[in-house]
DNA sequence: CGTGATTTTGAAATAATTCAAGAAGCGTGG
DNA sequence: CCACGCTTCTTGAATTATTTCAAAATCACG
């Protein structure tokens, strides 16, 4: 509503934020003073395979980690009986933080990938946050724009979702692995495609066939390939280049 | 997607923390010790009139307030013409963060009645930060929570958005205004609440006609009428009563 | 090589939007 | 106090994007 026909809310002209690359992974962007003090709260390092749950929504979970390595994915069950996922973390991620800090998951932890972890307890959580403010600073900082995606997506249609959530991962797959140019591999179905945009995944295939037909991007076999970046960009809002040092 | 017929994802009893009291204001829940240094940093106190903005989209903004009186909305002008209304920001609430700390805002504040405010330079945010880490815990709280708020709408339809949203808002200033029984005085209009809650107009109003007709709630000339409390409840998704501590 | 998970496609149903136009409400000034 | 204009609300009819249901085709793993 409050379309851009009447008096309508301008947009200023630099404005898509949430598509700037991420800073630095949580860890990097923490000084190496605070880095050294996170060491003194470490329990021990944990592997995960595939598939399995880091936590799961619910559970009185008693640790909080710092991805190392892999892919997890964070998803919420909701009332209705669907799932809503609310992110795909990547190394350097900090998992296991929810508004309510004591109180049990609102949300599952699931590995797509085998992965590794650095472990604290989790009723250290909230002593870490007040002995390094710049761990608070981020995952304040981390929760904005997560929130800010969330709010981005909620008025575009499908195509558009599509093509964000793509060249999300697409750029922040980038500074993992420098040499990519146009190609990534993404532990996710077209399910979970689905439910990290709020679309059922017939549509999903339907909306990725016509992404493949225009010639923006094929999403096939794990494997996603951008066929024409400036289009792409265009297409899920992310024009202002000049924002994405 | 991911319905409830297949295997599902269950959703634990106690689930709707979304529901929970907001904790006390931002400001009341910082420890005195924090206040107190908080004052420190203190600008000054600042009056803005109804129908002002406080600040708007674009601009490379100086202040940041905490308001002390009245109703702020803070709303975002997106690409396709149309605004999203973020928060509702009642006294004690903190103003103007958002995930680009030093950049230009990317949302904008509206006074919706007569408005108070304590100022604080901007510049000196990031400092007030790490030195409150109160502060920055409390910022990444209520960040997670409009977070996790707009996440559970994104599932809903009409009716239990609006819902959700009239409960979210009574429960809210009833805790300013303890005497308050089943009406309460919202100074916004229908075009509001559909830009809240990502609906039209139109759809609202109709949405507010089932409503009234179903006897849960009426919203008229700013006045808001609970009329059956549990269906409310229910309708918005938060039954568990045992969580509004 | 078979079995369960994932993808593909079609047809029908639905919630919400868009367009349109009139009615009611509200503030301001004569 | 009424008249004027502007904003907000109300209602109807037509349209649309997305969902739901269903079934077949393909893929991928042990």
């Amino acid at each position: 509503m409050t379309a851009a026909k009447k008096p309508a809310y301008p947009l200023p002209a630099d404005d898509c934020h949430t598509c700037e690359i991420r800073e630095q992974a949580m860890c990097r962007a923490m000084p190496s003073q605070d880095l050294h003090h996170l060491q003194h709260f470490r329990n021990r390092q944990a592997l995960l395979p595939a598939k399995q749950h880091l936590y799961q929504q619910g559970q009185q979970h008693r640790q909080v980690y710092t991805l190392h390595d892999g892919w997890v994915m964070l998803y919420k069950a909701l009332p209705n009986g669907k799932r809503q996922i609310l992110r795909y973390a990547l190394p350097g991620d900090f998992l296991c933080f929810q508004s309510n800090l004591t109180g049990p998951m609102q949300h599952s932890a699931l590995a797509l990938t085998d992965c590794s972890f650095c472990v604290f307890p989790r009723e250290q959580l909230l002593p870490m946050m007040k002995q390094m403010p710049q761990l608070s600073i981020q995952l304040a900082l981390f929760t904005a724009r997560d929130y800010e995606f969330q709010v981005d997506i909620s008025h575009k249609n499908a195509q558009q979702r599509l093509a964000y959530l793509f060249y999300d991962l697409f750029i922040r797959i980038k500074q993992h692995h420098p040499g990519i140019t146009d190609t990534v591999q993404l532990p996710i179905t077209q399910e979970d495609i689905g439910d990290t945009l709020g679309l059922t995944q017939v549509h999903v295939n339907r909306t990725l066939r016509q992404l493949r037909q225009e010639e923006i991007l094929e999403f096939m076999h794990h494997k996603l390939s951008i066929r024409n970046y400036r289009s792409l960009k265009v297409l899920a809002g992310c024009e202002a280049e000049s924002l994405h040092i």
